[in-house]
Order: structure tokens, then sequence, then C-alpha cells
RNA sequence: AGGGAGUUAGCUCAGUUGGUAGAGCGCCACCCUUACAAGGUGGAUGUCGCAGGUUCGAAUCCUGUACUCCCUACCA
């Protein structure tokens, strides 16, 4: 195998093929039988119409690191994806094929219509699987589950028999959201809000036997020739002595009742609101609670139907117009004002939802709720972040019994069987011949289906083989974590912890995570209508998937909207760049490394250790920890960035730099250390970040001459299973590179501050005082000569400082001078500025603290510690002040 | 109207038990130094929304207030 990489990391070409093999090796397959914990996730099943968005891409994302997280911790990771035959979607997006054709879904009929959309969804239901493929998505394949395959469709009858015989499923007339284009009930969640410029019409009614009139304020005056009632306020002064009288409805001239309801506002128009409880939800539930006639004057297509009476046949809009011609005719309209309000219009085809009562199927909600707050509460099932348990709790207080049947076509259709003789229905498991009341053959199954979330709602269970006690129920329920968007909340989450709870006994996954939403740069949501959305397919294809993984990653916060910005994204595409180089550097640099046969357990030989080896293990022990206990805690972007910050700023800018000399220098000992040090390192840079960005992890892993198997399936470094190799680390090594570090850093700075040429050669002095820091600075000379670029280093007690640059470096005990003769090198001009800029900042630290440290009370209440750091950082504050004053002297 | 969240550097955001404010991007200057210009080095930038309170000490805790956003509902 080549052990060399290509000079700038080409994600196009490694990410296809990698995850080709991973699929190929059976590395993404679970086992229903393992001696491993179990530790599951279920996809939230995207619709097989849909095609991935960015928003799926940062779902995913989450989802693949953990599992990926801990399938290499050891566990028996299994995530299960699937896809959802999403109703309304995929049938409207098949009618509008069939349109073309010159077909619509009556000319063909429910069988063949049923045919063609199965015929549409086989031909492209995987195409999200392979955009998913394209992201990492290390999914088990084999259990890929469609909501009406075989299996959900039978959990599906099940449930809904055994709710029916329960009671908590019902049939009854209600007040639905109504498309008049899909002829069906739709959800809240398929009801989009616009505003909307409308006029708000003020019409007379005139009172029964009296010459007076009330005015009545409405935006849709066709639906007066359903109303039954107008409404006052019970304690309004002005109408008061009407309340039990009649008005007489114009143009129809039916006398209709004066009621008296809290509910209306008597500040708002004219303090009298028209009452058509067949189509208004507010007037509904009045209606309801004050026993008015619910006359529908609508035909599902959304045609007047015949209580209309001269408006029938006419649609909504001719209605209105007509309605308010004839009012005008009859000079009963007393004012037009425009109005905006805001109007329900159908997401899927646009046409404005008409509140329309028709029989449907209905779940009771109230029982079901009680569990699935109790383990909320009591804390059996945990939301990330905390604070989404309130609106949770919140919204299942307020729950109402939910209407699951749709008039579409493609679905669950309703396991109900209505008596053709008798009107009997007849619920039950499997199809029935006859009638179980009467006997009789003359049974039809109810056309409707159910509600696309029905389904959903037993996704935990129905995808593992529920009702059958399968192994992979055993082993996988309840799942570990449920990874989605807050605003599906209350139409899915809640749904599946109910029928969770009522059928399987258990919660149906132990911590629910949510993550904010997607949005443009500008943080509006992306849609098709604004043309900001992005596709993420063509992210991936630009800058590679791992980089918008890490990106996602990395800046994901408790819950938060996460606005996405390009920028954002090639920044981390650049650090996958970093990566590629820092590998290609440390492979190539270990040519003639010999793979030692303990392999990844191989360890350095203690004396051979260089003070860099010893600072760097060090500090990947630290980031171990700390990756550790972010991951359990949820906190992935403080790990992404963690282990960020390790690679490029140690590993990179300050590690590979001090191993340049001896890398380049004669075959020793030393330098076979070293090489092994680095690649050790390395191969836990590579594991640990393979969850964030796997493709990338894996080429180079692949690369190593210290590996396994792969790395999808090695270990996830962990600071205890990598105690061996960690125990060569040394916080004393760490504080000497510090103080190496630092004094680099102010040589650099001087040289920074004061224009001078990276070419120009540079003479540098070290003063110190003691042994230790004469030791570390001996020691390190050669890699502050080089990474200082200075010419001449020397190293002593004390000498002259004429016209030379000073700096103090104090890392704990130990204190370096830093002086750089300046003579003949610059303008002294500058030197002063940076020496006035440092007092200038010096004295504000020093006034602040000698404030701070003569408060008497400071000094007495706080904790030791925190008054000792101050007085240190005084006392060196003051010290250096003295050095810089005196040198600014030197200058003038 | 009810519920939730936010307000920290030009932008996007971190800041876990209160102890002299951080990152990335952008910006300025210098550098094509043989892993990397998708790079390196140095630099500038914040009365942490406002007003009170608790405390020796508040971005962090409490109260009030302004503004922004989200969700649910409503807009007769």
């Amino acid at each position: 195998m080549s052990t060399t990489l290509s000079d700038r990391y080409n994600p196009q070409e490694v990410e296809t093929k990698t995850y080709k093999w991973w699929e190929e090796n059976g590395y993404f397959k679970a086992q229903d039988l393992s001696t491993k914990p179990p530790y599951s996730i279920i996809l939230p099943p995207p619709n097989v119409t849909g095609f991935l968005h960015l928003g799926h891409a940062l779902d995913h994302t989450i989802q693949d690191l953990l599992i990926r997280w801990k399938r290499m911790s050891g566990f028996n990771a299994m995530w299960l994806p699937g896809t959802d035959h999403a109703g309304i979607a995929t049938q409207s997006v098949v009618e509008k094929e069939l349109k073309k054709q010159g077909h619509t879904r009556h000319s063909l009929g429910r069988d063949v219509f049923i045919e063609k959309v199965w015929d549409w969804k086989n031909q492209y239901g995987d195409r999200i699987y392979n955009q998913m493929r394209k992201l990492g998505d290390s999914c088990d394949w084999e259990r890929a589950t469609f909501t009406l395959d075989e299996g959900v469709s039978k959990a599906v009858k099940k449930v809904f028999v055994q709710l029916y015989k329960k009671g908590w499923i019902y049939k009854g007339q209600r007040l639905v959201n109504w498309s008049t284009p899909l002829e069906s009930a739709i959800s809240d969640l398929e009801v989009e809000f616009q505003q909307v410029k409308g006029t708000l019409y003020h019409i007379l009614y005139s009172i029964e036997n009296s010459s007076e009139f009330l005015t009545v304020a409405t935006t849709r005056p066709e639906t007066m020739l359903g109303d039954t009632a107008v409404c006052v306020n019970p304690d309004d002064e002005r109408y008061k002595h009407l309340i039990g009288q009649n008005v007489v409805l114009p143009l129809i001239n039916k006398s209709i009742k004066i009621i008296a309801d809290t509910y209306v506002d008597p500040k708002f128009g004219s303090g009298v609101v028209k009452m058509t409880p067949a189509h208004d939800f507010n007037d509904y539930k009045i209606g309801k609670t004050h026993n008015l006639e619910f006359i529908n004057i609508l035909e599902k297509n959304g045609l007047l139907n015949e209580n209309a009476g001269p408006y029938k046949g006419l649609k909504v809009q001719e209605a209105r117009k007509r309605v308010i011609d004839d009012l005008k005719k009859q000079n009963l309209i007393a004012k037009e004002e425009p109005y905006i309000h805001s109007v329900g219009h159908c997401s899927r085809t646009g046409a404005v939802v008409e509140p329309f009562l028709s029989e449907q199927w209905f779940m009771k909600m109230d029982k079901l709720a009680i569990p699935a707050k109790r383990v909320v509460e009591s804390g059996t099932l945990r939301f990330e972040p905390e604070s989404w348990t309130k609106v949770y709790l919140h919204w299942m207080n307020i729950i109402e019994d939910w209407c699951v049947s749709r008039q579409l076509w493609w679905g669950h259709q309703i396991p109900a069987y209505i008596c053709q003789d008798c009107n009997h229905t007849t619920v039950s498991e499997t199809t029935p011949t006859v009638c179980e009341k009467c006997v009789s053959d003359q049974i039809k199954q109810d056309e409707d289906v159910l509600d696309t979330w029905f389904s959903s709602a037993l996704w935990p269970f129905s995808t593992m083989g529920w009702p059958e006690n399968t192994e992979a129920l055993k082993t996988f329920y309840p799942s570990t974590y449920l990874i989605t968007g807050h605003d599906i909340i209350f139409f899915w989450v809640a749904r599946m912890i109910m029928m969770g709870l009522e059928f399987k006994g258990d919660i149906p996954f132990r911590t629910v995570y949510i993550h904010g939403l997607v949005r443009d740069s500008q943080g509006r949501k992306m849609s098709k209508s604004l043309g900001n959305s992005i596709d993420p397919v063509e992210l991936i294809e630009k800058h590679g998937a791992d980089a918008l993984r890490i990106s996602f990653l990395a800046h994901l916060h408790s819950g938060k909207d996460f606005k996405f910005s390009e920028q954002r994204l090639e920044g981390y595409r650049n650090f996958m760049n970093k990566i590629w180089n820092a590998a290609r550097f440390v492979l190539s640099h270990l040519q003639d490394f010999k793979t030692p046969t303990e392999g990844v357990r191989a360890l350095p030989k203690k004396a051979l250790l260089s003070t860099y080896d010893q600072w760097i293990i060090y500090a990947l022990g630290e980031v171990e920890k700390k990756v550790e206990s972010a991951l359990d805690a949820d906190r992935f972007s403080e790990a992404a960035l963690a282990l960020y910050h390790f690679v490029w700023n140690q590993y990179c800018d300050w590690y590979i730099e001090f191993t340049k000399p001896l890398l380049q220098g004669p075959k020793t000992e030393e330098r076979e250390t070293t090489q092994l040090v680095l690649a050790q390192v390395l191969n836990r840079i590579v594991r640990l970040l393979h969850p964030f960005t796997p493709f990338i992890t894996e080429e180079i892993y692949q690369k190593l001459p210290i590996k396994g198997q792969a790395c999808i399936i090695d270990e996830y470094p962990t600071a205890l299973k990598d105690k061996d190799f960690l125990a060569f680390g040394n916080e004393e090594a760490a504080t000497e590179v510090e103080v190496v570090k630092e004094v680099i850093s102010s040589i650099r700075n001087i040289r920074g501050e004061n224009r001078i040429s990276p070419a120009q050669t540079m003479a540098v002095r070290l003063d110190v005082n003691d042994d230790r820091a004469q030791k570390i600075l001996g020691a390190n000379k050669k890699s502050i000569m080089t990474l200082g670029k200075i010419s001449q280093l020397d190293i002593a007690k004390e000498g002259p400082l004429a016209k030379s640059a000073v700096a103090l470096i104090h890392v704990k005990d130990v204190s370096v001078k830093v002086v750089i003769p300046l003579e003949g090198l610059v303008d002294f001009a500058e030197e002063i500025k940076r020496i006035e800029k440092t007092i200038e900042k010096l004295a504000k630290d020093i006034s602040n603290l000698s404030i701070k440290l003569s408060n008497e009370k400071f000094v007495k209440n706080a904790d030791e510690e925190v008054v000792a750091a101050d007085r240190e950082i005084l006392e060196n504050s003051k010290k250096q002040m003295v050095q810089l004053q005196e040198a600014l002297v030197r200058f003038q």
C-alpha cells in the first residue's frame, strides 16, 4: 500500500470509495443478539418524496456522530433508517406527474392510482438513502423500513383496533381544516398562515320587531349564509337588553338569536360577532356550548351547497362578491375597510383552508397523555436541552383529540368496514367477510386513510417487528436517543411517547435531543419560495462531507437555531486540509520507521523521550478527557472544538515544528522514539476525530504505519483505555514547553511589532536567575533558535541592556527575561510605541489589582488561592513595569 | 393573548459550581520559511441590551425594563 497522500485533500475521490468499502465489509450492521451493550437510534423517517436538505444533514450528522462514537466504544450500535409514505406529499407528487399525462386519480380509480404511487416509490424511494450515503450515515441498511411495509401495516391495524375497542378511537362530526383541492382534512401542521390583505365588511342585521340594526363585522361575508346566531359580551351595556331577542339574517331572511358569551371582546369592532358554527373554529366551540344549529354551506370540493340557497354552486370567492353586491343593493353594508389578517393555506396546494364540518375518526388523547406526562416529569425520559420539558408538558396539558382520518388514497386505509344493510361499523385487523352485527356480506371498507403521523407514532417499535416479541425489540427497545428538531415535538415525539407507553409499556427512547432548525445566514427559514435553500449534496461535492459535518458539530449549541454560513464551512474545509497535510508530513517522515509488532500498544522508551514528546502525550491525555466528558454531556461542539484546537494549535503549530530538527537529522534512537510518538498520536487523533469526520480519518488511518483493520471499528480513545501510552505524558514537560513557547512568542512579537523582516538575522539573550530556567532554556536552545528565527542565542545570568527590547516571561515559578538588542536593526520609534502600549496595559492591571488587594474584605473572604494568584500577578506586573520603564528611558 | 428562548468584538457564536472577557470568520501589517497560501507570524477591536439589588467581587445569581426571535392560539 502506498504511504503517500496527494498534496491537497480531495474529498470526492475518497468519499464514495470509502463508503462503499465500509458497507461491503458490513461495518454498519448491528446484532440482534450480542454480548455488547446495546445502543440504538431510530432515524426520524424523511418523506419518501423528499430530497436531503440541510436540516436533515444536521440531524443525521448528530446521529451518525453518536452511533460511530458508541460503535467505536464497544457498543452494539444500531441505527435504523426508514422513510415515511407522507400521504399528502407523495400523493400530490404523483398526481402532478399524472396530470402531465392527462390523468387524474379519479380517472384512474383508486387501485390503479395506488399502483402508480408504488411505481413511483419503487423508482425514486431510494433517492434520499443515496444522499444519506454521501453524508456518511452509517445506518444498518438491512433494517431499513418504509411506513407502508407489511409489518408496519400490521402494527397500525392492531393499534387502531385495540384503541377502538377501548373506546379511544371514535368517529364523530367535527370541524376540521379542509383542503378543497385535495378534498381532504389536513392536519394543523399542514396549514400555513399567511398575512393577507382583505376587507372587513360591516354588515347591518336588523333587530326583529324593532327599527334598529346591529352591526357585525366580517372578512368572510359569504359565511353569513350559515349563521345561526349573533353573539355579544354579556356585560356589554349597549346590548344587554337585546340578549335573547332575535335578528333577521339578511338575504335569506331567517330569524336567528342574539346570544351572549364572554368570548366576545366588546372593544373590538362593534362588539357583535356573527356565529357560523359550521365554518369557524371559535364559532364552533360557542355553537357547542350554546347548542346552536350547525349549517354546512359547502360541498367537499369547496362549492356552495343547497344551504346557500341562490348562491348554490358558486365558488367561495364568487359567492363573497355576490353576497356583497346583494347587501349593497339593500344598503346593508355600513362600512368597508381594508384589513390585513392571517389566513390559513394548504401547504400542499396553496388553497385557502376552509373550516369544514365532516365525519372524521378521532383518537381520544387525555388518558394517553397522563403516563406520557409522568415519564417526563419523573425524569425517566429526558429532554436535552431540558427547557423543552416545559414546552412538552404545557402542550400535553392542553392536548385535544386527534383527527386521525384523511380523505386520501395513499396511506393506511382505516380497518373499519361499514355494513351497507344495517350501517354498523365492524373494526377488525383481518378483512371481515360479513358484518359482525347483522351478518350481511354487503360490507365496504371505510375509504379514508390514516394521518401519516399515526404510523409514525408507532415507529419506535413497529420498525422492530412489533407485535411479535422479536429479538430486535428485546435488545434495542427503548432506543437510546431520539434526535430531532423542535418543530415536531408535539406532532411526533409526544405521540411516540404515548403509543410506546400504551403498547410496549415502556418509553420509546431514553433521551430526546432537540436541535435547532437550520436557517440561512440572515436567520431566515430556508424555503423554496425565498430561494435561499441550499442543497447539502452540492455542498458536499464542493467542500466534502467531513467539512460539512464538523461545521455543524462545532457550532451546534443547546438546541438553538443554526445559522448556516458557507464561509464558516470553508473554514472547516481548511481544517480538513490541515489535517491532511499534517498526516502527509508525518507519513513522509515515517518512511524509514519500523512498525512495532505491538502496534497501537507499542510504548516508547521513557529515557529516549524528548520534552516535546512528553508534552504532546500529556496534552493528548487532556484532550481525551475533555472529549469524553463533552460527548457524555451532549456537548458536541465542545468536543469538536477541543479536537480542532489540539490538532491545529498543539500538534501542528508546535509539536510538528519541534520534531523537525530531529526528523531531519541522522538516525538515532531518539529520532525513532519521536517517530513512534508522532505515529501514535496521529493514530489517536484520527480515531478521536472519526465520528466527526469519518471519511478523511478512515483514509488517513489506512495509510498509517500503526493501525488496525478499520478506523470505523477501532477503539475510541479515552484517557482510561489509553492509560499505558498516556502514562508517558508529563506535566513538568508541559510547563517546560510552555516556557519555550512563551519565549519564542515574545521573540516573534518583538520582531513583528518592530517590523523586523524575517530575513534579518537577530541575536537574542535570555537572562535567568535560577538553575531550572537555565536548564530548560539550555535544553531547548535549538528549538528557540529555529522557531524564533534567530542567529545567535545566549543564556546568561544578567547582561547589559543598552538599546534592547525586553520582555519578561513567567510560567508557574519559572522566569525569563528576553533581551533583544535593537541597535542598528530598527527605528526606535516602533519599539517605544510597543513599550508604551505594554506599559499602558500593565498600569491598568496594576491599578485594578492593587485596589482589589488593598480591600480587606476581599483578602478576608476570597479563597486563599485566588488571593495568592492575584498577588503573584501583581508582583510580576510590577516587576515588568519597572523593567519597561527603564527600557523606555534607555531609548529616549 | 399564553408559552419558550435570546441580547457578549464588524459578523456568527462560546463562556459548566460568581474570581482581571474567548474562538472562528472578517480586518491591518509582514512573509511563497522544503506538510499545508485552503498556509505562517504578529497586531487591532468589547462600560458582556439598560436600570436596580445580593456579594469583598456579577457576563455569570435576583428583580424590573427595552428590544429581537420562535412556538401555540387569535385576528369577528
